[in-house]
DNA sequence: AGGCGCTTGTGAAGGCGTGCACAAATCGCG
DNA sequence: CGCGATTTGTGCACGCCTTCACAAGCGCCT
């Protein structure tokens, strides 16, 4: 993961594709994070009316703070206007150039059991830039099954598959004891992006990204702040009366 | 949300439940959305034989500095041992009384589409604390539906069954549209907590929590990522040597 | 043309999180 | 009983991120 950092040439607009290869703004990961969000409300405000946006608008629909907003727009590189905003199209466009939404990416989703069957009927990949083209699984009776449009199909064909549909990014939706084999795999074939619903970590080389979903975490960090609410408030209002420290489920 | 620091008594044992209403050690964010990681990679080896494990090891299978694993320890209170390291079954104990998993937490899930079937059928609720124990839609057809040993009911009785049940978490599995509907009617029932599926932004009170998980960010963070790489390496190695800028899926 | 209100972009400060490096503590063994 | 090996707990420094506050810039209205 080697940086990289040039002050010069801040005019990187989306336009100017001849010399596009070019380096990157190295943006920081938490503003990386937000873009997404910012995509999303912009998507939504699109439809309604007007043609620019506040900073304060933005940030409300996205749910954060407004200077936060503005500077994380302006490591990209200015498209705002004083005195009037960012005018919409012009910074969907700028987004999603940044996040590398302007080719769409393609996707293999490996495990199809409860979880893989939903991600695969999901169209919130399409919609947002991404393309499943290819499910994989290891359980013979599943191999051949027609998922949404797509056979699935052993994994022992995800190397051949991968390089013939230039796949980029693998969805791993296997019990935790195979995710580690399944992300080799990916690897070996060139996959360098990971997201893992395993409740597992994986060793990746460095050069792959890995990111992660796991419900129980989330569960667990909610259950945490309601041990701490349910502590600290002694009885005042709703129906918080019953201690905490006993049971919550009949049994 | 106060805060409260206490530098003594610091054998706050779960074994001692008498004074257990007490405060909390207010711990880092950063800290508390680590503790489920340690807790699995306790649970893990938990069945290979050793009764200890050392900072080291058990950072190494959650996939953290160890350094980090110490100072996060330290703050819900030393049970470990110089020279030795931490007794598994005892920190196990710990961790989950301080996520407050000592209870379970009773869940209900809105929304019995697509992904709400496959929540419903997750085995890892249970196994980790938590019971599903109800199930509530919108759609008339679905309603009446039994998903999973649990009979799928009308969302108009979320309000009294929340009460009964004592739910404290509710899950969001419903589209962006009707979330923040939803949302409004856990809020309603006095559920403190809510895992929002959909992709949009919520606003509730301030003492309810809200934690998302948005897959379409995920993806778009590693596009990201996958965009800088394709734009920084020349071509070594690998099958990367088509052009970034360019079409990735057939068409 | 000039002034006024609005909004962006950013300097600076403060807080949080991370990781190093080491002192303190404990165990086992001779 | 003492010593060395081992491992925890933490002081400290550094960097990232957030937030405030405000100057600079832009458009509109008179
Ligand atoms: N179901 C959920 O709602 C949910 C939610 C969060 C996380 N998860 C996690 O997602 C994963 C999948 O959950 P699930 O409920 O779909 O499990 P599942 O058992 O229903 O499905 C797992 C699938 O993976 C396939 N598989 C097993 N080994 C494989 C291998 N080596 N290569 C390829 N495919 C293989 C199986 O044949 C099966 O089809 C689990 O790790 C689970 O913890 C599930
Ligand atoms: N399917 C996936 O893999 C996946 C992955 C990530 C995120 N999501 C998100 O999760 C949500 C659900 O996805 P899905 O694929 O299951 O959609 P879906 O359309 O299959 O299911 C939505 C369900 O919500 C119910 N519903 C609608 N309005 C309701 C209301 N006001 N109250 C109660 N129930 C209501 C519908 O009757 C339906 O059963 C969406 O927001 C989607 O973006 C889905």
């Amino acid at each position: 993961m080697s940086q990289q950092r040039h002050g010069s040439t801040p005019g990187n607009a989306p336009g100017d594709r001849a010399g596009a290869v070019a380096a990157f703004p190295d943006l920081p990961e938490a503003t990386i994070a937000r873009l997404p969000e910012y995509l999303r409300a912009l998507h939504n405000l699109g439809d309604t009316g007007s043609d620019t946006i506040s900073s304060e608008g933005l940030a409300a629909a996205a749910g954060v703070n407004s200077a936060k907003l503005r500077k994380d727009l302006s490591h990209l590189g200015s498209y705002g206007t004083r005195g009037v905003g960012y005018d919409v199209t012009l910074l969907i466009e700028q987004i999603e150039y940044v996040l590398g939404l302007h080719q769409r990416r393609a996707v293999c989703l490996v495990g199809l059991g409860n979880l893989g069957h939903a991600l695969a009927g999901y169209d919130g990949f399409a919609s947002r830039g991404f393309k499943i083209v290819a499910l994989f699984d290891a359980d013979a009776s599943k191999v051949g099954e027609e998922v949404d449009g797509l056979t699935v199909r052993h994994i022992e064909d995800l190397g051949r598959v991968a390089v013939e549909e230039n796949i980029a990014i693998g969805v791993i939706a296997t019990p935790a004891g195979a995710a580690q084999a399944v992300a080799d795999v990916l690897v070996d074939a060139g996959v360098t992006s990971i997201l893992n619903f395993a409740p597992c970590v994986l060793s990746v080389p460095a050069n792959v990204d890995v990111r992660k979903v796991d419900l129980a975490i989330e569960l667990q960090i909610l259950s945490f702040h309601e041990h701490r609410k349910a502590s600290l408030i002694a009885l005042p209002g709703g129906r918080s009366a019953t201690a905490d420290d006993q049971e919550a489920v009949g049994s």
